[in-house]
DNA sequence: GTTAGCACTAAAAAAAGAAGAGTGCTAACC
DNA sequence: GGTTAGCACTCTTCTTTTTTTAGTGCTAAC
């Protein structure tokens, strides 16, 4: 791979990003300095080489997944933002009220305005939080919340209508008593916890514990179905994508971006690397697109923000905003 | 209108609504029993009373959105359910454990599953509920969230990070004290309380007072904005009608379904009629879907139910099943 | 009032023709 | 040996033409 080549990649890929047609050699005399002809040898040996390819036999050239992998670890090189795009995200980070997590979903917001892609974070799994504590709400007697809260401040809350005859008192009695118990326990090993450890020294001291105590059981493994702890901004974005132009294409992503199970998608990150890039089959969200994925931590928090494209993504400037970004949050940390 | 008239055009809809086809005269000899050239001087009379369209001189009718309306106010017949459909709904209301609001949530997903179209419910705005309570939770004496709860059970939290310095158990004190002058304000009076009421008292009595007076006020600040109370089951269905067949249809579309704010189109509902349809335009969301709503009230809640689809929506069979449901879900009050 | 018959219309599908963009290859050039 | 001009060739795309088909409106007879 000789350095003309490396420029041709280059210039094939960022022209083919702006436009969305096939590259063809003329328009790329310029640029490189040279005949049609001779860009059009270079381009057979890319094409052998398998970074580029043709929709047919007489067509200009498209990058192949192959090629903007190439590209992404080879060829680009993040620039500082333009003075737009960080004028924009700078109203986020002057506001110094915000606490993180907002800080970071305004972010998704303004990226996905900025590019125009998708954009999703997901927080970290509250697996590893702390019972913090349960409170019972008494609304009238017969109806009651309970809100679970844990270590690092998630909230999650569900309402429970008594049986007849329960005395209220009594199951804000119990219920301290067992939140006693849990506090500090993982927010995983609670429902264990409550069937072994306080089941049964409850049985004993209570005559009519089994109410309270599927209140309980029931408020945790709702916090642990609903707590995904996930935000996507501009779902509707990708769909505007030129490339997505037949019917086909359209419904089957939109129905993917509806689908909450994309979660899954987003939490996969391999290795240790801070920023990834997933293109095409690797997305593991659909064929036809890019996702890029960036871990941050902050004091309490971390998660992943993931920015859902087109193959033909602006690379360089996503990975500037998410960089930019990124580090302005950690840097909420150290304040 | 002749009864003949109004079976042809009861025939020409339902036969559209099923096959997405313009329909001609020969098609509806059996059933009309007589010929095709009978058929059509009717339908010119059809057509000139604006109740059906051809899309050019020489195709068959569609049933202008005048003809809908016609049929929905006078000629549909809403059935008792399919066995197949009453069993999928039954088995949600067998389920007693169910919460009202639950149980709702649960109905429209499985509307948007037998129907195909969008469904939506929107909760009655908590204006009127009154506060129950605020609790203050210490997370790591830096840290703290405040749960907002109100007497019909709607709970809201918001995290804040304390100003250095600060005096945790002072600042828990001063809530408790606040928390005790708001009880059983009504949600949206709670600003108004706050500053004319509540500061001035504690103003007097607490030297740092302003901390506290500020996590109440963005906490209710906060809850008014989030407080929206509305679900969405199968927003990518409407995606998939046969008439949306064309990019920007379906583009429009979608990015009505993310925005939120198409909670405005669901509260509107005219006079005081449990179920009303609106039809095109009349839908205040698109002019080519129609918006079934259907009003419940069960016990402390209340709220719209609303079914986007396609103007030749499935209307009988929809009134039916919202009916129903309703009818089953108010019954879980009196129980 | 109903119906058979027929001329007529417009869309949709298929076929044919013309233009354009771009390639691959050869041979000449520096 | 790498570079380039030249040219035949390929495939797409756009336009035009032709054919087919589904359905109408109207007239005249039943």
């Amino acid at each position: 791979m000789d350095e003309r080549k490396k420029a041709l990649l280059k210039e094939i890929i960022e022209t083919y990003v702006k436009t969305v047609r096939p590259v063809g050699s003329n328009s790329l005399c310029k640029k490189l300095k040279c005949s049609s002809a001779t860009i059009r040898n270079e381009m057979v040996a890319l094409e052998n080489m398998g970074y580029i390819e043709k929709n047919h036999i007489s067509s200009g050239r498209i990058p192949s997944e192959l090629g903007y992998k190439y590209y992404v670890e080879n060829l680009m090189q993040p620039k500082d933002l333009t003075g737009e795009d960080m004028l924009k995200l700078q109203t986020i980070f002057n506001n110094n009220e915000l606490e993180v997590s907002d800080a970071v979903t305004k972010c998704l917001e303004i990226i996905s305005d900025l590019t125009n892609y998708t954009s999703v974070v997901l927080g970290k799994n509250s697996n590893d939080n702390l019972l913090k504590q349960v409170n019972i709400i008494d609304l009238d007697n017969h109806k009651i919340i309970a809100v679970v809260c844990t270590d690092k401040g998630i909230v999650e809350n569900k309402q429970f209508t008594l049986p007849e005859n329960t005395n209220i008192d009594e199951v804000i009695k119990t219920s301290e008593m067992i939140n006693k118990m849990l506090i500090g326990t993982p927010i995983n090993k609670v429902s264990e916890k409550l069937e072994f450890e306080v089941k049964p020294i409850i049985a004993k001291k209570i005559k009519d514990y089994n109410t309270v105590y599927n209140i309980f059981y029931d408020a945790f493994h709702d916090f642990l179905v609903h707590n995904t702890n996930i935000h996507v901004s501009g779902r509707v974005n990708l769909l505007k994508e030129p490339e997505y132009d037949n019917t086909e294409d359209i419904k089957r992503i939109a129905s993917k971006l509806e689908d909450e199970s994309f979660q899954d998608m987003v939490s996969k990150i391999d290795g240790n690397e801070e920023l990834k890039i997933y293109i095409g089959e690797e997305s593991n969200f659909d064929d036809n697109v890019t996702v890029i994925k960036r871990k941050y931590k902050s004091g309490g928090e971390e998660g992943t923000i993931a920015i859902i494209g087109p193959k033909r993504m602006e690379y360089e400037r996503v990975v500037s905003l998410l960089n930019y970004m990124v580090d302005k949050i950690e840097g909420k940390d150290g304040k």
